[in-house]
RNA sequence: AGAUCCGUAGCUCAGCCUGGUUAGAGCACUACACUGAUAAUGUAGGGGUCAGCAGUUCAAAUCUGCUCGGGUCUACCA
C-alpha cells in the first residue's frame, strides 16, 4: 500500500479543502502554500501523529543535529534506563527535562549529539530470570548452568526496549536510538577493564574485607535487596546478656578505681562488717555492655562508648553472684537495672536472694574521658589470643552511633559481625578476630565451645543452645549482670529460614577517600539544579564518604578483571582485550592450558572469562576472582564506555585512549536524572572522573523530584494508582504533558501528578494559542497576507503594535535567561503569561476590528505582521518544551511565507531579543490602560451599565506629570475599549481629590526603628491640608514623644483615594471615577449598538460569509427611529449592509429586541 | 539513625533569597455581562490562625531555633 509522505499529505489536504498549490518553496522543496491551514478543532493527538510522520519522513531529528556540524557542541550524556521494566509517567518528566535543553541549545546554534544507552546488567534483571524460570541462585549451575542462566539474562535485558523506543518516539524526545551504548557488551566491558586497571596501577583499587548479611546455611552473601524481601525480618526470641568487662589499672582509668576506693574509705560500719565494702573481693571497676548475640563475645575487642554520654560508676552487687560490684554504664539507662527507691540504702542489710539491689553513683562523667581505658578479655581461649587479632584490643572507643535507648550505652564491639563495629575497630586498630566459620559455628580452640553451631543451622533435633551456655559460664565466673530471654526484629535469610549473620567478607574495593579533597572541590564547581542538591544532598555524601565496595557476588554483570595465584601472592589486573589474549596465549605456551579456545569467540561474561587460567611471573597459574562489580560502576563509566577503547591510542599512551568523539564530548555540559540518582549516577560518574581524570564528568547537573500520584502517593503497582504514560500521549498528547509537567512546579520539586490538570494546559494554553492561530489564519487566508510586503519599521506601526512587539521582546529576553539558568519552569509561565495577557486578551481582542474592517492597506499590513511575528516567536521560544504543536503551526505558517529556510521550527535559530524593540515606557502605559480599563469595566458592572451603552466620562486623578502624559497616550484606547467618550485628569491643584498618606516603611523603617508606630499613628491623623502642605514644601516637621522630626516626600506614600461623590475604584495608586450619567443622546446610541449586535447575530446565524453585503429592514418603533436615523451609516458600515430601511410592516421577520423593545428585522443577502 | 526537600484558598502553584502594614494567580464553585476568536472571554463574590511553637525585630508567610506531618536518599538497592 502506498503510504503518503508529508508534502503529500499537504498536498492531498490542500486539494481536499479545495486550496490551489502554486509553487515550491524554494529553500525547503516543499509546494508552498496559498492558504494557512485551518483546523477543524484542536485535537493534539491527531496533529502529533502527522508530525511524527514528517519528522521521520524527513529525518528531522538526524538534520537538527547535522545541520550543526561546524557548531561547537553542548555536550549531553543520557543516564541508561534499564529496559527489563516497564517505562512509567516518572520517566516522562525526565526525558522531557533533557530533551528540551538539548533542543534549545541546538537552537542556539550548538551541535548536540544524543547517544542513547541502556543499562543492562544487575540484581533486577537476575531476579527476573530467576522468577520466570521458577528457579532460585542455588540452581544456578545445578539445574541451569551459568552459561545458559547468563544467556537468560541476555534476552531478558531488552524485553521492553520496543516499549522504551515507542515511549521515546511519541513523547518527541530527540535521541539517537539507533547506535545506543550497551553495557553488557563486549566493548563496553573493555572499556571498564581499561578503567579498573588503571585504578589499579594507581593503587586506588585494593582487597579487603566487608561486613556483609551472610547466610551460613545457604553458604552464600545476601544483598540488602535481598534482606529487604518480605519476611525476611522476624520476631525472635534470643538470649540477651549484659556483661561485665573487667577494667584494667592505669593512668586513664585511675580516676575509676580512686572512685572506689574513696568509697571503700567512707564505708559504714555494717558494711564493712557483712563484707559489703565496694573495696571487698574484687574492687576493680566494670564496664557493663549488652549483647544479643553472645556467639560474638569470644570474638570481642572492643567497647565503644559514646564522647558526650554522661555515665556512670555505680556500687551494687552482681545479681547472681551478689558479690559487690562496681559498674559503669550510661547515665540514662539506670532505670532499666536499678529502682530509684533502692538508691543510696541497704548495702549494710543486703543478702543474698534479694530481689532489690542497693546502688549508689560513686562518680560521673562523659564517655571522652574513657576513651582508651583498657579492660580484660572477657572469654580467653587459645584462638582469640590477643596476638591472633593482629591489632592492639580491649579498649574502650568513641563511636557516634552509639545511642541510649537499649543496653548499656557502651556497645560490645566484635569487628568481625557488625558494619559499625568494622569501622569504629578499623579506626583504633583494635584487629578483627573471626571465631565463627563459614558454616556458621565456632573454630577451634575455643574450649567448651569449640565446634558448636551458632544458631541452629543444620536443624539439629538435639541442638543446645550456645548462646545459653556461654551466659552460664558468664554467670558463674561474677560476669554476667542480667541474662534474658529478648524478643527482637532479626533478618533471616529469605531461603533458608535461617537467621542472617554479619560476616566479613573478601571484597574489592575503590579507593574513593583518598581523594576525597579533590572529590569535594571539583564538586564546588558543577552548577546544580536545585544548588541544595549538590551542597547538601551530594555534598554531605562526599564528606562522609567511605571507600566504594566493587564486589558483587553474581552472575550476570561485568567481571573484576584480575586474576590471582592460589596462594594469593601473585595477582595480575588485565586493561584490555589484546593484553588478555597476550596473556592466554603465554600461559596456553607456558602451561599448557587451552585458553584459544575461549579467546577465539571471546564473551568477557562468566562463565567464559572464568574458565581462562593465566600465568604469573613466577609461572603458577592463575584464577580471576570470581567477584562482578557493581552495576553502577558500569553506568558511572559511560562517558568513557560509549565510545569504547582506541587500540592505537593506547598504545600510543594516550591518557585518554577512547574512540572519538571523546574529545568533542567530555566533560557533560549537562545532565538531568531524578533526584534518587544523587548518590548513584551522579556520584559514580563524578568518583570516576575525578579519581581517573582529576575532571568533573558534568558542569550542569539537574535533578528532578518524584512523580507523586493525585493525593501525594507514591506511585506503586500494588496501590493501582501509577500512570500509564502511553495512555496519557494518547489521550492529552504530549504537548500538552510535557508543558504541563514543566510549568506546573520546578522540576525538582515533587509533583502531584493530575489529569486535570493536563486538561487544563490544554484547554487553557495549547486553546488560547489554537484560537489565536486560527483567527490569524481566518483573515490572512481572505485578505491573501504572505508576508510579502517588506518588513514595516516599528516606528511606523501604531502603537498597540509597538507596545505587543516590546512586550515579545522582553519575553524573548526573559525566556531566554531563565532557559539559560535551567530553569524552564519559569520560561513556560513567562511564555503562558504573554499568550494569554499580552497577544490574546489585549493585543488580538483590541485590534479585531483591524483584521476584517477596511482594505488591505497600511494598518492591515501592519496589524498582519505583528501578529505573524508574535506567533511566530512564541512557536520558537516554546518549541524545546512541546516540540509537536509548535513546529506545526510553525510549518504552517513558513509555508505560506516562506519566511524561514528551513524545514522545521526545530532546525531554526532561537530568538533573540532587539533591544530597540523594548520600550519599558510604552509597556508601562499600556499596563495603566489595561488597569484602568479594568477598573471602569468594573464601576460599569457595579453601576449595572454594559459596555455596548455609552457613557460620558471617567475621571482620573494623577499624581504627577509622567502620569498624566503616559494615560494621555493611551488614551483612545481606553475610551474605546471601555466606551467612553472623555476622559477627564484630576491634577492636585483642582482640589478634587481626597489623598491618602502613609509611610514608606522600607525607608523610614530603617531611619526610625523603635519609632516607626507613632509616626506611623500620626501619619494616619493628617489631615489634607497637611498633605497639601507636604507636597509643597517637599517635607514637614513632627513632634513625636516630645521630639521634632521632619518628614521627606520620598519617606512617605501618597494616593488618591476618593473623589467625592463618584463612584471610584481603585488599585495601587490608581483611582478612576465614572460617570454614570445616561443622557437621551447616549441612550440612543447605545440602542444603535445594540442593533448592529442583534443584527451581525442574525448574519452569523444565516451562515454568511464575513464578506457578504446584506441589505436590512427593520419595523418602525417610535423611540428607535430617531436613533436608526441618526446612527444610520454607523449601524451599515458595521454590519456591512448597502441599506437599511424602516418599514411599517414586516410579515416573516426575525423578532429580536434592543434594550427590551420588540422588533422585526429582515435581512437579505445581496444577490 | 543521619542527610535533604517540601508544608500558603477545596485543588495546582507564586511570593520567601533582599522582612514593610489588605498574602496573590489559575482551576473549581456562584452570579452577572460580553460575543463575526465562541469548547473562548470579562466583572464580581465566597474561600487563608501562610503546618505548629518559640525567638530576633518598630515590623515575620519571609530571618533563626525547635516540634509535627509528608517525600526521597544513604546504612554494599537497582
Amino acid at each position: 500500500m502506498h503510504t503518503f509522505g508529508a508534502a503529500e499529505l499537504l498536498l492531498l489536504q490542500a486539494f481536499l479543502k479545495d486550496i490551489e498549490i502554486l509553487e515550491i518553496n524554494r529553500f525547503t522543496g516543499n509546494y508552498m502554500a496559498v492558504n494557512y491551514r485551518e483546523f477543524q478543532k484542536l485535537n493534539l493527538p491527531v496533529i502529533e501523529q502527522e508530525m511524527l510522520a514528517k519528522w521521520s519522513e524527513n529525518q528531522a531529528f538526524e538534520k537538527s543535529v547535522s545541520l550543526r556540524n561546524d557548531a561547537p557542541s553542548f555536550v549531553f550524556y543520557e543516564g541508561p534506563p534499564s529496559a527489563n521494566g516497564m517505562p512509567g509517567i516518572h520517566h516522562v518528566i525526565s526525558r522531557t527535562l533533557k530533551d528540551l535543553v538539548c533542543r534549545y541549545k541546538t537552537m542556539r546554534g550548538f551541535q548536540v549529539n544524543r547517544k542513547a544507552g541502556w543499562d543492562t546488567h544487575g540484581l533486577p534483571i537476575e531476579l527476573g530470570v530467576e522468577k520466570e524460570l521458577g528457579i532460585t541462585k542455588e540452581d544456578i549451575g545445578k539445574k541451569i548452568t551459568v552459561e545458559e542462566y547468563n544467556r537468560k539474562c541476555r534476552e531478558a535485558v531488552m524485553r521492553y526496549k520496543d516499549k522504551w523506543d515507542d515511549l521515546t518516539k511519541k513523547m518527541g524526545y530527540w535521541v539517537d536510538l539507533n547506535d545506543p551504548y550497551i553495557t553488557f557488551d563486549n566493548n563496553y566491558i573493555e572499556t571498564l577493564w581499561y578503567l579498573l586497571s588503571k585504578l589499579y596501577e594507581k593503587g586506588l583499587l585494593y582487597e579487603s574485607v566487608s561486613i556483609q548479611p551472610y547466610s551460613p546455611a545457604a553458604g552464600t552473601g545476601l544483598s540488602s535487596h535481598e534482606l529487604n524481601q518480605p519476611g525476611t525480618y522476624k520476631m525472635v526470641k534470643d538470649t540477651s546478656a549484659v556483661v561485665m568487662f573487667r577494667a584494667v589499672k592505669d593512668e586513664k582509668s585511675a580516676f575509676l578505681f580512686e572512685a572506689v576506693a574513696n568509697a571503700g574509705r567512707q564505708a559504714s560500719r555494717a558494711e564493712l562488717e557483712t563484707g559489703h565494702s565496694p573495696l571487698a573481693i574484687d574492687h576493680s571497676p566494670f564496664f557493663l555492655a549488652w549483647t544479643t548475640t553472645p556467639w560474638t563475645l569470644p570474638s570481642n575487642l572492643g567497647l565503644t562508648v559514646g564522647e558526650r554520654i554522661t555515665y556512670v560508676l555505680v556500687q551494687t552487687f552482681n545479681p547472681y553472684t551478689h558479690l559487690p560490684i562496681n559498674v559503669v554504664l550510661a547515665k540514662d539507662l539506670l532505670g532499666k537495672y536499678f529502682k530509684p527507691e533502692a538508691e543510696n540504702t541497704g548495702f549494710g542489710e543486703y543478702k543474698e536472694g534479694d530481689k532489690v539491689l542497693p546502688w549508689r553513683i560513686l562518680t560521673e562523667f562523659k564517655g571522652a574521658e574513657i576513651e582508651g581505658c583498657r579492660y580484660e578479655q572477657l572469654l580467653p581461649f587459645e584462638a582469640n589470643s590477643p596476638e591472633k587479632s593482629g591489632g592492639d584490643p580491649f579498649r574502650v572507643l568513641l563511636g557516634d552511633f552509639v545511642t541510649t535507648e537499649d543496653g548499656t550505652g557502651i556497645v560490645h564491639t566484635a569487628p568481625a559481625f557488625g558494619a559499625d563495629d568494622y569501622r569504629v575497630g578499623k579506626k583504633y586498630n583494635i584487629g578483627i578476630l573471626t571465631m565463627v566459620d563459614r558454616q556458621g559455628k565456632f573454630v577451634d580452640g575455643l574450649g567448651e565451645f569449640s565446634n558448636r553451631y551458632v544458631k541452629n543451622y543444620k536443624d539439629d533435633k538435639d541442638y543446645v543452645d550456645v548462646n545459653v551456655d556461654i551466659c552460664v559460664k558468664l554467670k558463674k565466673e561474677n560476669r554476667a549482670f542480667k541474662i534474658e530471654k529478648y524478643e527482637h526484629n532479626y533478618p533471616h535469610c529469605w531461603r533458608t529460614d535461617k537467621p542472617v549473620l554479619y560476616y566479613p567478607l573478601d571484597a574489592w574495593f575503590i579507593k574513593t577517600t583518598a581523594l576525597k579533597d579533590r572529590l569535594v572541590a571539583l564538586n564546588k564547581t558543577i552548577n546544580w539544579k536545585p544548588r541544595s542538591t549538590g551542597e547538601g544532598r551530594f555534598g554531605n555524601w562526599l564528606e562522609n564518604m567511605v571507600d566504594w565496595n566493587l564486589s558483587r557476588s553474581r552472575f550476570w554483570g561485568t567481571a573484576l578483571p584480575i586474576w590471582k595465584t592460589e596462594d594469593g601472592s601473585e595477582e595480575k589486573c588485565i586493561g584490555s582485550v589484546p593484553r588478555l589474549k597476550e596473556e592466554a596465549a603465554k600461559a596456553d605456551k607456558t602451561l599448557g592450558t587451552n585458553n584459544a579456545k575461549i579467546m577465539a569467540d571471546l564473551d568477557l561474561h562468566k562463565p567464559y572469562v572464568d574458565d581462562i587460567i593465566l600465568v604469573s611471573e613466577s609461572g603458577k597459574p592463575m584464577k580471576r576472582v570470581p567477584d562482578l562489580i557493581d552495576v553502577w560502576f558500569d553506568s558511572g563509566a559511560m562517558p568513557y564506555a560509549q565510545w569504547g577503547l582506541d587500540h592505537e591510542k593506547l598504545k600510543a599512551g594516550d591518557p585518554y585512549p577512547f574512540k572519538q568523539p571523546f574529545n568533542k564530548n567530555y566533560p557533560a555540559d549537562f545532565i538531568a536524572e531524578g533526584v534518587d540518582q544523587t548518590r548513584g549516577w551522579f556520584y559514580t560518574l563524578h568518583a570516576i572522573a575525578g579519581l581517573l581524570f582529576d575532571s568533573v564528568a558534568y558542569k550542569t547537573c539537574v535533578s528532578n523530584g518524584l512523580v507523586l500520584d493525585k493525593n501525594g502517593n507514591k506511585m506503586s503497582k500494588r496501590l493501582g494508582n501509577v500512570v500509564d504514560p502511553f495512555k496519557t500521549i494518547e489521550q492529552y498528547g504530549a504537548d500538552a504533558t510535557r508543558w504541563y509537567l514543566i510549568t506546573n512546579a520546578s522540576p525538582w520539586e515533587n509533583m502531584k501528578f493530575d489529569l486535570e490538570g493536563i486538561k487544563e494546559v490544554q484547554r487553557k494554553f495549547f486553546g488560547t494559542l489554537y484560537n489565536t492561530y486560527q483567527f490569524f489564519a481566518l483573515y490572512a487566508n481572505v485578505d491573501g497576507f504572505a508576508f510579502k510586503e517588506a518588513y514595516i519599521p516599528l516606528e511606523q506601526r501604531p502603537e498597540i503594535d509597538r507596545w505587543i512587539l516590546s512586550s515579545l521582546n522582553t519575553l524573548i529576553k526573559k525566556v531566554t535567561e531563565y532557559m539559560d539558568d535551567y530553569e524552564p519552569t519559569q520560561a513556560g509561565r513567562a511564555i503562558e503569561e504573554f499568550m494569554d495577557e499580552h497577544l490574546s486578551n489585549w493585543y488580538v481582542r483590541l485590534c479585531r476590528r483591524r483584521f476584517w474592517k477596511g482594505e488591505y492597506e497600511h494598518d492591515k499590513v501592519c496589524a498582519y505582521q505583528t501578529l505573524y511575528e508574535c506567533l511566530e516567536t512564541v512557536l520558537k521560544l516554546m518549541a524545546p518544551i512541546s516540540p509537536f504543536f509548535s513546529d506545526a503551526l510553525f510549518q504552517n505558517l513558513n509555508a505560506v511565507t516562506g519566511r524561514h529556510n528551513t524545514e522545521s521550527v526545530h532546525h531554526a535559530d532561537y530568538p533573540v531579543s532587539k533591544p530597540a524593540a523594548i520600550d519599558a515606557s510604552l509597556e508601562e502605559r499600556m499596563q495603566l490602560a489595561q488597569d484602568i480599563s479594568s477598573l471602569v469595566l468594573s464601576l460599569r458592572k457595579t453601576a449595572r451599565q454594559k459596555v455596548r451603552q455609552p457613557l460620558q466620562k471617567v475621571l482620573i486623578p494623577v499624581l504627577n506629570k509622567h502620569m498624566k502624559d503616559q494615560i494621555e497616550l493611551v488614551e483612545d484606547l481606553i475610551k474605546s475599549e471601555v466606551n467612553v467618550k472623555e476622559i477627564t485628569y484630576l491634577t492636585e491643584d483642582n482640589g478634587f481629590i481626597k489623598k491618602k498618606i502613609k509611610p514608606n516603611y522600607t525607608v523610614l523603617g530603617k531611619k526610625l526603628g523603635a519609632k516607626m508606630k507613632p509616626v506611623a499613628a500620626a501619619l494616619a491623623e493628617f489631615s489634607q491640608d497637611d498633605i497639601a502642605k507636604l507636597e509643597k514644601d517637599g517635607s514637614i516637621s513632627l513632634n513625636i514623644e516630645n521630639e521634632p522630626l521632619i518628614l521627606q516626600t520620598n519617606e512617605v506614600e501618597i494616593t488618591s483615594e476618593d473623589i467625592p461623590g463618584w463612584m471610584v475604584a481603585n488599585k495601587d495608586a490608581l483611582t478612576v471615577a465614572l460617570d454614570v450619567t445616561v443622557t437621551p443622546e447616549l441612550v440612543s446610541e447605545g440602542n444603535a449598538r445594540e442593533l448592529v449586535n442583534r443584527i451581525q447575530k442574525i448574519r452569523k446565524d444565516s451562515g454568511f460569509e464575513l464578506t457578504d453585503r446584506i441589505l436590512v429592514k427593520v419595523t418602525e418603533h417610535q423611540e428607535l427611529s430617531q436613533s436608526i436615523a441618526q446612527f444610520n451609516n454607523y449601524i451599515c458600515a458595521e454590519i456591512l449592509a448597502d441599506k437599511l430601511e424602516l418599514v411599517p410592516e414586516i410579515p416573516d421577520g426575525t423578532e429580536i429586541e434592543v434594550n427590551d423593545i420588540p422588533l422585526k428585522v429582515f435581512v437579505t443577502k445581496k444577490a
